[in-house]
Parts: structure tokens; sequence; C-alpha cells
DNA sequence: AATAGTAATGCAAACGTTTTCATAAAATTT
DNA sequence: AAATTTTATGAAAACGTTTGCATTACTATT
């Protein structure tokens, strides 16, 4: 039916068929308002029969937007980053968005390659996962002046916009919280902290509160453990093998706790009656297993959308060539949620 | 120093610093063999002076690919889909493309809208979940010839490309397990069933299979349970709580499965003494829970990883004009996987 | 030395839109 | 009825690329 070989429909075919020009079509699109009633039903009748499908391509080609939003993770598989991943995409797909996103691996340097991928589909806004990139990402997200925020991570110096929560105040609070139960023998589960933020900020933030209370660890109650039940139950089954055992165990996310709890379970360590656990994060799920979860809450989708619909506002305003330039910074509110594995301390058995 | 205001630099900015002509620029971009290393060098140093970035928007007005992939799921946070989206993602990510992704909420009219935003943007191709999808969406799809193909489910007799398991089979499997094991007192969990062509073949594998062994569960004993641990466990509870109780639990899923457990654990109900528990699915973390939990497992990563590769194939055979049309369909194998919530059923108590 | 290839480059026409400007027709004012 | 404003449309120039064709300058063949 369409003229072109390629039988896909294309604006002259429908303004062909409508019997007008592509002009009128293209602004019965864009500015309604600005053609007569008669003419768009026209219009619309030889798109709907065409089965015609406007090009962004070509419309972003004149500096219009692309109507896309870039968001680099680093990866989607992970209870947390999911339930951010959709109340971001929830919010950008209600301003008419569309969302690509993709993941890097914690790698910095695919992180880069991306973000270059990104700019060259002309995304209209970036988003990234914490507040740790390199400085070539900086640079370039600098020099193309688009749109940046940064998703989960709050500093009030951060280089980049962001919206999220203070990692060092979830650590804190997690070590406030079992000082004030009366524990003084501490250990530390955490994850890596080389290029993760993350868990760094919680890291330093619980020892800096311990330090302040004269219950900083010994080394030997410090212990790394990967993103991963498995693993995570492993390195703590090490742990309450050592001749001294903690009073409570304080772990960098709650998959290391669950992965604690077990290693616990599989050794008649009782939490948490033996073993106070305290995880960060609250993930799904955390609030049904058996015992339910003591944890720092995080408020993901909070987060999320709060992020998605910033990100929005900051592209309307990078129209506005004003473009103050100046960033903008949000502090989600974590909390203690206190269930059932955090117990006062008792005196020695 | 670029010559327009927008301050961005421009294929035409890159040649007149190189002091060549735009077409040699473009080419040393896609035919780099056809032009002169020396004159590459230089195109090459414009390019990292200026800050130049490719304008794919440009490139894909073209008829050229977009270098983009749709792909539509009912939801971003769920620890299946999640799976097998990071899967897909590196498939894809690794043939070069960049991944458009958009969440419907198991809602198929928003499912069909996001698939027109999608050819707005003039995806390359489109993956989707499932084979359940409403009659415009087929048709669209259809219409616009555009490679396409469905994760997750495979159906013999699909009306596109599928890559996946079937569900039928899984719960045929996962009944045929526990009637191996003696137990003819069972009762079923499912989600709901309509708009859910995943759970919908599951039950019916697993009815089909029980009826072949007169073991059909009475009415009370067929019950639905939202995808949310929480919810699962009440409805499972309130099983429990009847005169009467099933020797083996069959769950469509394994959150499910862990909210039966845990609804079982409140109840003094002993997991897998009392009450043998199946799920279907084998997410993450089913193996590391407590006690592990038997289920059947599907290869999410296998899946994804297949779909990616599958549709990258497909939109470079459709290149090849001559389209041959036809459908492509894999299945994958599932399996028991066999750990430590099923037990021989016991002679009554 | 004349001829035929080959390699490297430029010119200009596409690609599918949006938008500015011009124009014609209709509605309003005088 | 003429003059003015408003409304509706079209022509054509962008937008940033790619690519077919033409051209030039070499290189290899006779």
């Amino acid at each position: 039916m369409a003229s072109k070989q390629g039988n896909k429909a294309d604006i002259v075919d429908v303004a062909r068929r409508a019997g007008v020009s592509i002009s009128t079509v293209s602004r019965s699109f864009n500015h309604p308002n600005l053609v007569n009633l008669a003419t768009r039903k026209k219009i619309e009748k030889s798109v709907k029969a065409l089965g015609y499908i406007r090009n962004r391509a070509a419309q972003a080609m004149h500096g219009r937007r692309s109507g896309t939003i870039g968001l680099i993770v680093p990866t989607i598989d992970h209870a947390i980053f999911a339930e951010v991943i959709q109340s971001f995409s929830d919010a950008v797909d209600q301003a008419g968005f569309t969302l690509l996103i993709a993941s890097h691996g914690f790698d910095l340097e695919r992180e880069y390659a991306v973000l270059r991928k990104f700019l060259e589909h002309r995304v209209d806004g970036v988003a990234l996962i914490g507040l740790d990139h390199s400085e070539p990402t900086f640079q370039l997200l600098d020099q193309q002046a688009v749109p940046v925020i940064s998703i989960w991570n709050y500093e009030e110096d951060s280089r980049i916009s962001c919206v999220g929560a203070a990692n060092n105040e979830a650590g804190e609070l997690a070590a406030r919280h079992v000082l004030d139960l009366g524990h003084r023998r501490i250990a530390l589960v955490f994850p890596k902290t080389v290029g993760n933020d993350r868990a760094r900020g919680r890291l330093e933030g619980a020892l800096t509160q311990l330090r302040r209370q004269q219950a900083e660890p010994p080394e030997a109650w410090t212990i790394q453990a990967p993103y991963n039940i498995a693993e995570a139950k492993e390195a703590c089954g090490a742990l309450f093998d050592l001749p001294e055992r903690p009073t409570a165990l304080l772990c960098g996310n709650d998959v290391i706790a669950q992965g604690a709890i077990y290693a616990a379970v599989q050794r008649g360590v009782q939490v948490p009656e033996d073993l106070s656990v305290l995880g960060i994060g609250d993930f799904k799920g955390s609030k049904e297993m058996e015992p339910p979860l003591t944890t720092i809450h995080f408020p993901a989708e909070e987060i999320g959308g709060l992020a998605g619909r910033e990100m929005c506002d900051l592209i309307a305003q990078s129209e506005d060539l004003k473009s103050t330039g100046h960033l903008v910074r949000k502090k989600c509110q974590i909390r203690l949620a206190e269930r059932a594995t955090c117990l006062p301390v008792r005196r020695l058995r």
C-alpha cells in the first residue's frame, strides 16, 4: 500500500492519502490546535489505514529531545537494584520517557563505555547508581552537559546531583543500635569496599560509631563476604568457628545477614538468643524471613521514584537554556526496622 | 570551539578541523579500510579534540539499524525476571545493541502502548515475556514486521518465536515427583492464572498428572496466592488450619513455597517430616534456604542468554531481505532440583 | 609510453521529520 | 465594501548522517 518498497508508511504517504501536505500532518501531531478539526480527522484516518508510526529518530534530529533516559546500573539482578530500577522506570515512564538500561557488572570502564553508547543515542538524561565513577566518566558528563543524576547515595559534596540515603548514617545507626542493646563484642561482615562506595560508607559509619564507644572489633572479627547468600554463609561459618564468638553481628547488607543466620542455624547457634544479627537495606523478603530480620530500612522505592521525577525536572530545566547548572541533592531518610534478630546482650554465660 | 552555538560538535566540525570532507569522516567510522591511515589519524585527533560523539539518531534515519532492542516485561522487580533480564541484556550488549526496557505491570493494554513507543524509537527487535498478549499487540508486531521473540515460555504452536521452558511440563514434573514419593493427599497453591500463562500452564500440567493418578485435590485444597511471601504465608496458613491436612504441597513458584514453609514453621508443622513442599522456578536463594527448597529448576540465565542471541540472529536475518519469515522455537530443559523439603509419604500417623 | 586498474577522496542526493516564512481564505472590524 | 486580523495550509530549508557516483592521483600492466 505504501509507496516505498520498504513497505513502512511514511509521513509523506500519510499526507498523500489524506490529501494534505506533510507540514500539516506534522503539525497535527505536534500542535494539533493549529490544524482544522476536519483535516485532523482525515489525517488520523490515513494514519490508521496505513499503520503509520512516527519516527522519533527523525524528530530527535531536530534538536528535539529524543525522549529517552539512560540508566546505568552495576547489575539488574540484585533485589536491591531491581526495586530501585522499577520505581525509577515507573516515574520516567509516567513523564513519557523511554528508558534505556545497561549494566556494567561493577566495572567502571564498562560504565564509561555504556555512557558513551547512551550519548550516541542522544539520551536526554543519564542516571547512575552511586557516586563512585571514573574520572573520564565525570569529564564526559561534564563536557556533554547532559542532565545527570546519581541514585542511591546521598553526599552533601557530591560532584553530581544525587538522590539517596547516607550510607555512613546507615552504618552509624546500625552500630548505635547494637551498642544501645549493650553489645560490646561486635563483629562486622561487609562486602568488598573497593569500587563500592555504598559498602564503604556503611563500614566507615559503623566503625566510627564503634570506636566512639571503644568497641572496635579485633581484626579477626572484621570479615569480608560477597553479595551472595551461599558465600556469605560460608564466610560467617568460619567466624563462628573461632574460639571467641561475638555477641552481635553487623552485616553490610541483608543478603549477608541472611547468610549469617543460616550459618548460625547450621551450627546450632540461636538467633537472637545467642547472637544478635543486624542487616542493612531491608530487602524485599527480609520482613518475612524466620525470624524476621532486624535491619536498617532503605526506602528504595521512594529513592527510585524521587530520582525519576528529579531527572525529568533536570531535563526540563536544561531546556530553558538558562541552565543555572546548580546541583540538586535530596536525602532520603533511613530508619531502624526493629524486628526479631536482635536482643539486648546477656551477661556472659 | 565548535561552530554551532549548541556547542556540541558535529561531523561537519570534525571534518573542518581535520581538513577533509564529511564523507571521509563518515567513512572512517563506518568503513575504515576505505580511508587512508594518515587521514584516519587526523580525523581521530579531531574527534578527540572536539569531544565529538556520533549521532545514532541521524544514522538510524538512513534505514540503518537503530542499534536498539526493546524488552517489555511485566515487572523488573521480581527475582525471576531480574535474572532473565540480566542475561538477556548481557547477550544483546555483547552484540553491540542498546537495550530499551519497559514494564507494564501485567497490564496488556500498557504492553501495547509500550510496544508502540518502542516502534516509534525504531527498535531493531522486540522481546516480550510469555506468550499471552493482546490481539492488537500481535497485529502491530505482524504489520510492522519487526523481529520479535518471546522469552520464558515454550509452546510448539506459539504465534511468535519463543525461547523458554514448557510450563505444563514443569507442573507435570512437580506432580510426578510428589506422586512418586507416595503422596496422594496433595494440595495446590498457585497464583492467579488469568493473564498469566506461566501459572496457567503449570497448574494445568500438575492437574493433568494428578488426575491421571486419581489424586486430584478437593476444592478446598486448591488455593490461590499472590506473588508475595507475606500473602502466600497467610493463604497457606488458612490451608493448614483446615481439619484435614495434605501431606504434600505443590506450589506455583518458589516464593509461594517459601511463604508456605514460613506458615508451616509458625504453626509447628515440620517440613519435610509432616509436610512435603515443592516449589517451581528455583529462584536465586532457594538453594540456600533452610531447609533448602526442593523445586523445579528453570534455567533462567540460559533462557535469557539464548533469547538474546536468538534475537540478534533474527535481526541479522531480517536484514537479508529474504526473511523466510519462519518462526524459531527453542525449548530449554527444566529439571527437578531435589533438595530438602520433600520426603516420601509416611503411613498415617 | 599508453592503458587499465586501484585507492583515496569529495560532491550531492538521500533519509523522515520539524519549523519558519509566505500565502490564501475566512472572519472580523471599520 | 475596504481594511485588518485570524485561521489554515503549503513550500522549502533545515537537522546530522550515509552512500552512490564522479574525480583525481597513483600503481601496475601491457
